[in-house]
DNA sequence: ACAATTTGTTAGGTATGCCTTACAATCATG
DNA sequence: CATGATTGTAAGGCATACCTAACAAATTGT
């Protein structure tokens, strides 16, 4: 028991459960199989392994709750999502609904270490809005200099294959 | 045949077979295993499957070569690999070792305008030196700040566990 | 309170992707 | 050119993680 080794799988449902808890307060296996969007079934499988890693206690048909140590892994994993999310978002100028996408895949597998510097890189550029507004309007130009409605008078071929 | 979806594992043995051949000009199904670290009885499963998805020609004790597609897709992995690299180094100041081992990962599953993006921004970044100088200095400094030569008095158990 | 609905579990199945062991085919060199 | 080393394959196993179907237990509504 408590083998404590988390899968990118069972990260996923403790991240959830710990926002579900946030929004409902009681969460269960049904909740958690609506928002991943998997059967009953293997939500069910996938507690078992919780509970048996002593990361929530939960008995059937009854409330998830976390362990002090799932709570902090659970912890661990949100932060980690919002961090790159954070920066997907605001600094490369995301949409939340794909910042939080690859934020979700991305979280299980990056470096504390290059998290870290993500998130120290991202603050600054939150203090230091001027980067981030010049590299857009820098953007901006490059696309109005190549979309632009007057073609320019040499450039014959450029429909060419 | 020609099934064309490729799994993280399988987009891992095009790009390694793609490096061995610049590196090597003939690689062979024991190359890839060691550039992999897995056993030939798993190479050869895959090179079976990339046969069948036509991206790999290869015969018993032979050399592989890419198809078209293989080509095509090996290099469409090798340059977001290089891309999370670039920016993993330039940007976020990583060990090229630690860049690699992300980028790796990661390669596989970011979404491609979050890629573009951060193309877009390392380019951007290495336009303008003074943007990762200044951020870096900063960071030097609040270092220097917090872990200063002479401690202050009234930290006595500094050294304490 | 009991029938219908919801929720949970079990059993059995699929797919990926790795492993080891044992054997087969090829290669390289004396 | 034979034999020992290298390389490849086949068979069988393991772990993860999902599924459906069938059934069981709990909850809900009237």
């Amino acid at each position: 028991m408590a083998d404590k080794n988390l899968t990118a799988g069972l990260e996923d449902y403790l991240e959830a459960i710990f926002i579900a808890q946030e929004e409902n307060k009681t969460v269960k296996g049904i909740d958690v199989a609506r928002m991943l969007n998997i059967s009953r079934a293997s939500v069910s499988e996938a507690l078992s392994k919780l509970v048996s890693k002593e990361l929530i206690t939960y008995e059937s048909y009854g409330t998830i709750s976390f362990t002090p140590t799932g709570l902090s892994e659970a912890k661990k994993v949100y932060n980690i999502h919002n961090t790159l999310k954070l920066f997907f978002q605001t600094v490369l100028n995301i949409s939340p609904e794909e910042a939080s996408e690859n934020a979700c895949k991305i979280e299980h597998i990056i470096s504390d270490n290059i998290l870290s510097e993500i998130k120290d890189f991202t603050d600054y550029c939150n203090n230091h809005p001027e980067i981030i507004d010049n590299y857009r309007q820098g953007k901006d130009n490059e696309r109005n200099l190549s979309n632009r409605k007057i073609p320019r008078p040499a450039d014959s071929d450029s429909k060419s294959k």
